[in-house]
DNA sequence: TCTGGGGTCCTAGGACCC
DNA sequence: TCTGGGGTCCTAGGACCC
């Protein structure tokens, strides 16, 4: 038997279901964003509130259940949510105080186990089969794990518990909002089959209505189909992974120490561009955030790549391998606008412009940073260019700037990169 | 209805090398 | 002359997730 529970989990005894068998857990914030928001306003509490961005092209990044009554959902743009509950109040987002109760309820995660796998700003894997024999079994874990969120943070989670990932992942969504669903390994078949395929990982819209249009609308339809068949009708690794799925099997284990693989900003204009001189500002603005980050990551890109969306959200990227790798702005900078003067620009309006770092790599060591208390992290050429602006050309080598000049530049720290 | 910004992973073709 | 096979890298696009 499996428990659900909203509030009804806490009415229902741990021992009703066997748990030992589910020692993956995956946990979920409610409406995280909404929520967060809410602990400074709490006068709208039970009040459709919906979080967005101002521009005029906004979408819905996060909604609370009251707006989502009405039928408002992430991902739509405002001006439909608007018509779909014109009362909602409309809040924009604070990434700091996301990112801030993001590393609270994490660092809670990582007091029940190290085995944690942050998944996004506010959901993440944890292994608790270690834990067991110290906390009690995966079903008490979890409900431990709710309630300290709760009483530290005043935000809401779900938590869904299982032999495996996907499984965990599928258990903490059917049991929102703030709720708990443990499937026993010997449930998973039994919880999986009815479930529509698009409840899969992996599965879309695209693939949903392509497989839509072969049968298949369940889970079980997926798990009575050969493997090579359904690698035909969506790829060889798609289908592979779906037939697994469909059967409850999914090897991937908790991994607390993923790496990132690239780092990218864009941005959508208010209203679409032509002006070549606004997209190198955006560019070399994006560029050098785009450094900052690599450099605090301690990493180098080895590849850059320019996106662009038009006026009639066709997209397009480009992208260049550099002979050397790069985390400096200026080196990014000069990346992107070339490939973007190899674009036929003529008469295009331009909708969105970003770029990303790709291919990344562990720095050398042999580049350095600027700590500075107004700016944070700058990097070397911006050192150079204030200190020569500064000292002069003739009284500046790099060797002179490593530690030793920095009582000329008040209020900043150089240091080698990491 | 008119579509954000941060990402990951997969596919497929061509270059290039042995 | 009428055409191998495997491996790896590079590039572009698209599906998907939160």
């Amino acid at each position: 038997m499996s428990v659900k529970g909203g509030q009804g989990d806490r009415q229902v005894s741990a021992e009703s279901v066997d748990s030992s068998s589910a020692t993956i857990l995956h946990v979920d914030m409610d409406a995280f964003f909404a929520s967060v928001e809410l602990l400074d306003r709490p006068e709208l509490r039970g009040k459709p509130v919906i979080i967005a961005g101002e521009s005029g092209r906004s979408v819905v990044t996060s909604a609370t259940y009251e707006a989502r009554a009405f039928g408002v959902r992430s991902a739509m743009p405002v001006s439909q949510a608007k018509r779909l509950c014109p009362a909602a109040v409309i809040i924009p987002p604070h990434g700091a105080k996301y990112a801030h109760y993001s590393r609270r309820v994490m660092s809670i995660f990582r007091d029940v186990t190290p085995l944690v796998e942050p998944l996004s700003i506010d959901e993440a894997f944890l292994d608790v089969a270690g834990a067991r024999r110290l906390l009690g079994s995966p079903g008490i874990i979890a409900r431990g794990l709710r309630e300290r969120v709760l009483a530290e943070t005043g935000l809401t989670c779900s938590v869904g518990a299982a032999s495996t990932k996907f499984v965990a992942k599928l258990a903490s969504t059917r049991s929102k909002p703030d709720g708990l669903l443990i499937i026993p390994a010997e449930d998973t078949l039994g919880f999986l089959h009815p479930l529509p395929v698009g409840a899969l990982w992996g599965v879309g819209k695209a693939t949903a209505e392509s497989l839509g249009k072969r049968g298949m609308r369940t889970v079980g339809d997926l798990a009575a189909t050969p493997r090579d068949v359904l690698q035909k009708w969506v790829g060889v690794a798609a289908g592979g992974r779906l037939y697994d799925l469909a059967w409850g099997r999914d090897p991937r284990s908790v991994d607390p120490e993923s790496v990132e693989k690239s780092v990218g900003h864009e941005n959508t204009f208010a209203t679409d561009v032509s002006d070549p001189v606004l997209l190198r500002r955006e560019l070399l603005d994006q560029s050098e955030r785009v450094a900052v980050r690599l450099r605090a990551a301690g990493h180098v890109s080895r590849t850059i790549a320019l996106k662009l969306r038009f006026a009639d959200f066709t997209t397009i990227t480009r992208s260049r391998t550099l002979s050397e790798p790069t985390s400096v702005a200026r080196r990014i900078y000069e990346q992107a606008v070339e490939l973007l003067e190899e674009q036929d620009l003529v008469g295009r309006r331009i909708r969105l412009i970003g770029v990303r770092a790709e291919q990344l790599a562990p720095a050398g060591g042999d580049s350095l940073s600027l700590w500075s208390e107004d700016d944070g992290w700058r990097e070397a050429e911006q050192v150079m260019d204030a200190a020569v602006e500064r000292f002069g050309r003739g009284a500046i080598r790099p060797a002179t700037l490593l530690g030793k000049q920095t009582r000329d530049l008040p209020g900043h720290t150089i240091r080698p990169d990491a």
